[in-house]
DNA sequence: ATGTCC
């Protein structure tokens, strides 16, 4: 082999040398040419899959860097971000974002109220990026949602709230609904599970979960919805409202998984820090593979709501007078005010469009919001998915006791089926506070009180 | 968030 057989291949500069180098040393180990051709034209193909390679490593991340718009290099200092409710975000969350802009492929970003810690990107970030997406700026649940629908039904009694909860809800990781009661939606039979192995392959997992709710802060209640002047179609008045939060389950899960492996794979050079920020170009098979499979979940977490309100509709004998939904976990396409189309990520941050309507859940025994949405820029459009924790999971069961959460619970008048310590009101911030550090993203349309909550048995029961 | 590494 010489350098012409190399790049009749296809290898282009500093590649060439580093390809006749490997297929010297094949044919010092006695393979033919053919053999070698073979196996260079794979590592052409899917140079990620050799960069841990004892022979092709340093060829693989050549080019790995020449087919990449950017490079692994990080910015030495972060573009700068606005945050919503700077006294209610910790430094670490700060930390977090700081990480995220300094990203080669950011281009705005933003913190809601109720930003913590997560993943990535912190939780209540939101982050603009240019033709890239960042599995884990989407998050583990994508698409995860909120529903609220209002129910012509003038008196329900907290017993049969309970009743109604128990028989047409399903929580848990792993639940999926008997087989005998398992529902459908049109979500199942579109043709997008076939257009790729990885989504044929989870496509029985999403049939099996289909309108069922996961762990976590996932839940479905009733409450009162209070409106003080007529909006959503409505006159002002008091209505009683089924709120559900839930995602795309173990499906969106094992997407999330896979893609961020994906991306860490073509990022090998990646700073350390930024590791779980490895993102998918969008010009690249891999970004659009991501980015339909994405938008699949969101589709079917959306499903998952429609088919628990639905069962619950059903069982009522009534058809929803209005609902309200939006996704929370989910990357867009969107035009910057200079014109210019980006993908804005929001993790944990809700859709918050001139006009557009979102649902902000405080906890489950505080009140929370239908809001209308004001398109503020700076905050990408977008604003917070809730009140945000105060307290770590592990470190809301080492300091709240049981009794003091009954205690809240028994104040509001709330009823809990499941639920867990770490999922305590005290371990939220104060939905007030964060709701009156965000009157310039959204408008208050409802307010939302619990009053029958239903969610996944917690490690320490509430 | 998820049966916690398909």
């Amino acid at each position: 082999m010489n350098g012409n057989d190399i790049t009749a291949l296809g290898f282009t500069g500093k590649a060439i040398g580093l390809a006749l180098n490997a297929a010297r040393h094949r044919e010092t180990a006695g393979q033919t040419n053919d053999e070698i051709r073979a196996e260079l034209g794979r590592v052409l193909h899917r140079p990620e899959a050799f960069i841990r390679d004892p022979l092709y490593a340093d060829l693989g991340r050549e080019l790995l860097g020449q087919a990449a718009r950017f490079p692994d290099t990080l910015r030495e200092r972060p573009l700068s971000y606005t945050e919503w409710g700077s006294e209610l975000i910790d430094e670490n969350t700060r930390a977090q974002m700081d990480t995220a802009m300094r990203l080669p492929i950011s281009v705005a970003g933003a913190l809601m109220p109720d930003a913590h810690v997560g993943f990535g990107l912190p939780i209540g970030g939101v982050l603009a990026t240019d033709h890239a997406v960042i599995p884990y700026a989407v998050g583990v649940d994508i698409g995860c949602a909120m529903a609220l629908s209002v129910l012509p039904v003038a008196n329900l009694s907290r017993e049969d709230e309970v009743r109604l909860l128990r028989r047409n809800t399903r929580f848990g990781a792993g639940h999926a609904w008997e087989r005998k009661l398992r529902p459908d939606h049109a979500v199942l039979d579109e043709d997008t599970w076939h257009e790729l192995p990885l989504l044929r392959q989870l496509r029985n997992k999403a049939a099996e979960q289909l309108g069922t709710s996961g762990s976590g802060n996932h839940f479905v209640e009733f409450g009162t919805l209070t409106l003080e002047a007529a909006d959503l179609g409505l006159a002002p008045g008091q209505y009683i409202a089924l709120l559900s939060h839930s995602g795309s389950r173990g499906f969106g899960a094992q997407v999330a998984g896979h893609y961020t492996q994906v991306a860490q794979n073509l990022h090998p050079d990646l700073d350390p820090d930024a590791r779980k920020l490895a993102w998918l170009d969008m010009d690249r098979d891999e970004g659009q593979a991501y980015w339909t499979a994405m938008n699949l979940a969101g589709r079917y977490a959306l499903a998952n709501h429609e088919v628990i309100h639905a069962r619950i509709a059903r069982a009522l004998g009534v058809k929803p007078l209005v609902t309200v939904r939006n996704s929370h976990n989910l990357a867009w396409k969107q035009r910057m005010p200079d014109g210019r189309e980006v993908i804005v990520h929001r993790k944990g941050a809700t859709p918050a469009g001139q006009g557009q309507l979102g649902i902000i859940p405080g906890s489950m025994a505080d009140p929370g919001y239908v809001v209308r949405g004001k398109g503020n820029t700076q905050a990408l459009e977008s604003a917070s998915h809730g009140s945000g924790r105060l307290l770590g999971r592990k470190q809301a069961e080492r300091e709240l006791s049981r009794s003091a959460v009954k205690e809240y619970l028994e104040a509001r008048d709330v009823t809990v089926m499941g639920g867990g310590v770490d999922e305590a009101p005290q371990a939220y911030k104060n939905i007030d506070r964060v709701m009156a550090s965000q009157a310039d993203l959204v408008d208050v349309v409802a307010r939302f009180m619990p009053r029958v909550v239903r969610m996944d048995t917690g490690r320490q029961d509430i």
